[in-house]
DNA sequence: ACAAATATGCTCAATATGAGTATATTTGTG
DNA sequence: CACAAATATACTCATATTGAGCATATTTGT
C-alpha cells in the first residue's frame, strides 16, 4: 500500500503553454522526452510499466523559498530553459485532479500544477532544455476550419461521437451527454463555437476515441490488476485521426489553453503580443485567423481594426514580393483606455473568405 | 531565522467565493472570525501582534487523500460548513503570493489557495460553520453604480489617485500607472469598465488607500523591525470610505471573482444559476443589475432576452402586489446549442434607467 | 501592355442597439 | 365605481454594427 498523506501536502508545480505563431501557424513549446524518464520524479510515480506519450508540456517545479510568487517563478524557468523572454503573461487554470496522472492513486504527495499561458513573439530558442516548437493543430486536427471544415469532423467525430452517446444505458445521462454533444460540435445546422476546444477535447476523451482514454484505460486495469481490457483495434486507428497523443493530460491542459486564448482574442488585444511592433493588416489577420482557426473576411476585418481604432498607420509601407504594398500599422494602446471591448472579434459563427 | 522549505512542498486550501443575490444585493458568504483566532495553523504564522480584518472568505484544506479533485473537495467542505448544494462552479484563480500573508515571509511552507467561484440560489444556512451573507458592496463601495455614479468615485477616489500617481518619481512607471488608472477609472470622457474590478482595487492598494494597504505597510515594518511608519490620520480616514477591509489578500480575491462574474454574464447565461426555476423579466434584470453594478434598460432588456432565446414563458403569471402582473419565464437550455455567445449583456458603458 | 496578385475603398442590406412613446392590466383609494 | 399609481408589455425610430460583395489602386512579372 502506498504512503498516506495526511499532511495534505502537495507539490506544486508550473505549466506553461507558450504560444508563438509563425508561417500562420500557430506553435507551442513541447518538449520531447526521452521515452519512460520523466524530467520530475512527482512526475515519475511507480508503474512505468506502459507506454506513455513522450511529447509534453514544458514543466518546472515551483519554489515557493525562491520565488514570492508564481509569475516570478515561471519567468525565471522559461527563461532559463529556452531563452526566451515571455511577452503576455496570464494564469489558465490549476490542475490537481488524482486521475491526472492515473499512476498516482491514492498516497503519495498529490501534483498541483498551475499553468500559465504565455504569448511570444520570437522563436529563437536556446537555453538548457529540449524544447521545440510544434503545430498546435497537431493535437486538435479537428480545430482548424481554416481550409474549410475538416474532414475528420464528418467522417469520424460527428457519426462516432453519436453513435457512442446513443448507446449510454441511463436515460438522464444519455440525455445530457447527446445535448453536450450538440453545443460542443454543433448539430446540423447549430454552430461550431470556436472557444469549445476543451468541452470538445472531453468529450473525445470520454468516448474513449483518443490516444490519450485508450492509454487510460490500460494503466487503470494495470493498477487494479485487472487484464489488460481488449481495445478494438478499430478504437486505435481511429485515434491515429484524432491527433498527437501528449503525456499525462497535457493535452487537456492545452486544450484549456487555446480555447482561453480565442475566447481572449475577442475581447482583449493581445494578439499584438504575437506580432512585432509594425505588421500588415494581413499580417495581423493571417495571426488571428491562426489562432482562431477561421478564415475572415478580409476587408471586413480590415474596418473593424482601423475605425476601431485598434491600430494605426504609421505612414510607411512594406516591401513585399507580389502585389500593391501594404501600409505598416501600429497597435493603437490608447484604445485600451478608450473602449471597454476591444478585441479582434472572431465571428460568432460566420466563416466564409 | 525560520525553518527553510527546501522541498518545495506547499499547503493546499481551497478559497470558495459563494455568491447569492436577495433584495437586489449581491451577497457572499464571509466567515466573522474572533479576532486573533484564525480557523487553520496555515492561516495563522507566528507574528500575530497587529490587527486585522475579522472578515474572511470561507477556506479550507484541501486534502489529496481524501478528495479526488479540488472540486469535490470543494463541494464537500462548503456542505458541511453551510448546509449549501452549490450550483454553477467555476475556478477562478490560484493565489500564491508571498505577500498574501505578510508574515509568511521566507521559510514556512506556502499557502497557495485555489479560489471557487460558486453561485447559489437559495440562502438558508445551516451546518456546522458560523459563515453569514455580506453585501459584496460593502466591500467595495465604488462599484455599485445603480443608484448613479457613487460619490466616492469624484470625491475621493479619482482625484487622491490622480495626485498619488503624478508624485511617482520614475518617469516611466508614472506613465504607465497614469495609463493603468486611465483604463480602470475612466478618465473625463471615457467609460467606466465594469469588468475592471481587480484592476481597479490594485491601484487603490497600490496608492495605499484601503485598509489592507495600510496594515501590510504596518505589518512589513514589523517584521523587518522598522518602527512603525507613521501614516496620515488623513489617509486612515480616507480609507473608512472604501469598504470594509477584509483579512489577508480576500479582499484582492473577491475583486477577482466579482470581475469574472461580471465578464461571464456577458456571455454566458450564467444569471439563471442564481434565480429560482421561474421568474419573471423584472426579477431576472434586478439579478443582473446587482452583480453589473449597473441599471439596465427595461424595454431592451426584455427584448435582448425573449427574442434572443434565452428564456421562455411559462403561461403563468407572477401572483403580486401592485401593477399589471407579469408573466413567469423560464431559462431556454436549448440556447446553449444554439447560439455560441449568449449572455445578457451588461452595457458597453450606457447606464440610462 | 497586360495578367496576376495584393491592398484598399465603398456600397448595401440585414441586424442589433439605444432611447423613447404608447398601451395594457393590475391594486388601492376616495 | 372612477381613477391614480404602479407595473408589464408592445411598438417605433434613428443610429450603429455586421456580413457580404463589387470596384478601384498599385505593385511585380511576362
Amino acid at each position: 500500500m502506498p504512503i498516506k498523506n495526511a499532511d495534505q501536502s502537495a507539490v506544486i508545480g508550473l505549466n506553461a503553454i507558450i504560444v508563438a505563431v509563425t508561417d500562420e501557424v500557430p506553435r507551442i513549446l513541447i518538449v520531447q522526452r526521452a521515452a519512460h524518464s520523466l524530467a520530475t520524479p512527482a512526475q515519475r510515480g511507480e508503474a512505468d510499466s506502459y507506454e506513455d506519450s513522450p511529447v509534453t508540456l514544458p514543466f518546472g517545479p515551483f519554489d515557493p523559498s525562491q520565488h514570492r510568487t508564481l509569475e516570478l517563478g515561471l519567468h525565471k524557468w522559461v527563461e532559463q530553459q529556452t531563452g526566451l523572454g515571455l511577452g503576455y503573461v496570464e494564469q489558465l487554470y490549476t490542475f490537481a485532479d488524482r486521475h491526472r496522472d492515473p499512476r498516482e492513486q491514492a498516497g503519495g504527495p498529490r501534483l498541483v500544477s498551475v499553468g500559465y499561458i504565455a504569448l511570444v513573439r520570437q522563436v529563437p530558442l536556446s537555453g538548457a532544455g529540449e524544447a521545440e516548437w510544434q503545430n498546435c493543430y497537431d493535437f486538435f486536427p479537428w480545430e482548424d476550419w481554416r481550409e474549410g471544415r475538416p474532414k475528420v469532423v464528418d467522417e469520424i467525430i460527428r457519426p462516432k461521437l453519436q453513435l457512442w452517446a446513443k448507446n449510454i444505458d441511463e436515460k438522464n445521462e444519455r440525455e445530457s451527454t447527446q445535448e453536450r454533444l450538440s453545443i460542443a460540435f454543433g448539430t446540423g445546422t447549430a454552430s461550431w463555437d470556436f472557444d469549445r476546444v476543451l468541452e470538445r477535447y472531453e468529450l473525445l476523451y470520454e468516448a474513449g476515441m483518443i490516444g490519450e482514454a485508450i492509454r487510460d484505460a490500460k494503466i487503470r486495469a494495470a493498477i487494479s490488476g485487472l487484464s489488460e481490457p481488449q481495445v478494438a483495434s478499430e478504437a486505435i486507428e481511429t485515434a491515429k485521426f484524432l491527433g498527437t497523443t501528449m503525456a499525462l493530460d497535457n493535452r487537456r491542459v492545452l486544450a484549456t489553453a487555446i480555447g482561453r486564448v480565442r475566447g481572449k482574442l475577442k475581447y482583449r488585444p493581445v494578439v499584438f503580443d504575437l506580432l512585432p511592433s509594425t505588421f500588415t493588416l494581413l499580417n495581423l489577420q493571417l495571426v488571428v485567423e491562426a489562432l482562431g482557426g477561421v478564415r475572415l473576411h478580409k476587408q471586413n476585418f480590415r474596418r473593424l481594426v482601423v475605425n476601431g481604432g485598434l491600430v494605426e498607420p504609421t505612414g510607411q509601407r512594406d516591401i513585399q514580393s507580389r502585389g500593391r504594398p501594404a501600409e505598416l500599422f501600429r497597435f493603437r494602446r490608447e484604445v485600451l483606455s478608450e473602449r471597454p471591448v476591444s478585441g479582434v472579434g472572431l465571428p460568432s459563427l460566420r466563416t466564409i473568405g
